[in-house]
DNA sequence: AAAGGGCATAAGCTGGGCTTATGTAAACGG
DNA sequence: CCGTTTACATAAGCCCAGCTTATGCCCTTT
């Protein structure tokens, strides 16, 4: 339980002090000398001490000020260095978090334009699935996968979270050597498919009119626990994997990638999610990335979403 | 030049964080729970970054928060240590300043019975003749002669500054001897003086009705600075010296000096007086002293000033 | 003398910082 | 499962601490 004098009044008295005189003190604090002049009679009193002498038109401290003066002069320092030291931070590092999946197959290969553009900011990109640590100021800006609601967040939408199902051009070729006809989607449930239990891999089936095996879709398969995983596991030939398009356009461009049915695109009624907390969007740096951001993705939706792209 | 957010919100962040409880915090600042919350808020919004989570009814630090806090609190505490320690030197200890004089001949005999009757103070005697110093705050409270007008400090008539000569008995009966019959105060321009160029002993001759002798007053003598040093060389036996019955009251029932003239008294219009800053006397320490001083003094000089005091 | 710079003081205004009252959500207890 | 408790948020309104403005006085400078 603390007992300290009135904070304004120890304020005005240690600027005076600083300053040899009320009239400066009252210039650096943005106040009057009345009012300067006023705090430190109050603290004088509230001490029962005086802490000046007020002789030929000066204000001298007293031996007493001259003691308290030090202490309370590096108390308000290091209170200032404290904010200080906060804010120059906060100014300087841009704290993202985003999905695996976002971060590996498109953020990583765009975010060194940004820190181009932007020489003056660090950028410290972290991934994790939890929205909670932008309410703790874990971090500036989320990227996130979902519906698209979080309360008291503010959201702008990236892109559709659509998925078609993809592979490694070898392992497409040798499906359809096996069958001796180009792949249909009716082929896919005896496909070798990566990740057979997952649940979306049963929307495209429904939303493409193709009958699931059930039996086939009980194969044991791997996990890979994101999308990136798998998208890595297809490119390597281990077989097919439901991606989304847009983070894939760069390894269906180079070759890496095939998207056989590129009229067979799912969506899940979910998107990716620009997400930050609304009392930070005019925060310089949130602004500059969520304009950046806005603007990159504006750029690269059109060409890449358009079914031209799809079938190169 | 400083840059800090207003302190109240300061404080009120580190209360609520040091607790980890705003209703904790506004029992300690003596506030609602509501000021804590108000301030607390408002300092986020200054810094536009959150410093706690609001969660599961309780309100944990952010990282930021956590980082700001230790800074704080340590400033708040030398803060309240500045203060505290000088509330306790002040409270515990009480400085007096008085003229040589008064302290040798009176002051010094009887602080020992204050110290006595309040052994939690620690008391200080400096003496020095200027009144500047209690403004300054270097001493609680002066014991000065003269005038009595002090501006704007308070003061206590201790008592009159009269004077009558004096000396050892040796130098008195000497000085008989010489005469052949008892000392008149006609016979003390010729009587051996200590020091003659005294102004007072012009003011004493005239009072008493007494031609000085030009000559005599003109004689070299030697010049002590101040009562006490006077005092002393006339119980030396060095001659005599013109002192105030009040002081020496000890030393004329002790039979080291005598008052040849008992009724032939001056009073050079001067008193010792109790001056004290009016602000500061209702301060513990100020407040015993000062009626301590005054007890004793009306309890001494009601004896002490009589004419029957002053035949012993 | 006159001008200027510095602090004190009085009077009066104003908005920051408070209180009160109420809402909401989670934790608790029976 | 529901009432109770506890904690924080929020709205509305009040009040006085802390400010400003205006003035005076004193000392120094020119």
């Amino acid at each position: 339980m603390r007992r300290l004098p009135p904070l304004a009044a120890v304020r005005a008295f240690e600027a005076a002090a600083r300053n040899e005189s009320f009239t400066a003190a009252a210039a650096e604090l943005g106040l009057t000398q009345a009012a300067v002049s006023y705090q430190v009679k109050a603290l004088e009193e509230r001490l029962g001490a005086p802490l000046f002498v007020r002789e030929r038109g000066r204000a001298r401290l007293t031996p007493l000020g001259h003691r308290l003066l030090p202490t309370l002069s590096q108390a308000f320092d290091s209170i200032e260095a404290a904010f200080t030291t906060q804010r120059e931070e906060d100014e300087s590092l841009l704290t993202i978090t985003t999905t695996h999946t976002f971060a590996n197959t498109w953020l990583a290969w765009r975010l060194g334009a940004f820190q181009m553009a932007h020489p003056e900011l660090a950028v410290r990109m972290s991934t994790s699935n939890d929205i909670v640590d932008l309410k703790a100021g874990d971090a500036d800006i989320a990227i996130r996968a979902g519906p698209g609601h979080w309360p008291g967040l503010e959201t702008h939408k990236l892109f559709e979270s659509q998925f078609t199902p993809m592979a490694s051009p070898e392992c497409l070729a040798a499906e359809e050597r096996k069958l001796g006809r180009k792949l249909q989607p009716s082929d896919m449930p005896t496909a070798h498919i990566i990740n057979p239990g997952d649940d979306w891999w049963q929307q495209w089936f429904c939303d493409n009119g193709v009958a699931p095996d059930e039996k086939a879709l009980r194969r044991p398969g791997i996990r890979l626990d994101n999308q990136a995983n798998e998208g890595h596991a297809a490119m390597a030939g281990q077989g097919f994997a439901l991606l989304t398009p847009f983070l894939w356009q760069g390894d269906v461009a180079a070759g890496r990638l095939v998207v056989p049915f590129p009229e067979s695109i799912s969506a899940r009624g979910w998107a990716y999610w620009l997400v930050l907390p609304p009392e930070r969007r005019m925060v310089p740096k949130v602004k500059r990335f969520r304009e950046w951001l806005l603007a990159v993705m504006e750029e690269a939706r059109q060409p890449a979403l358009s079914d031209a792209a799809m079938e190169i």
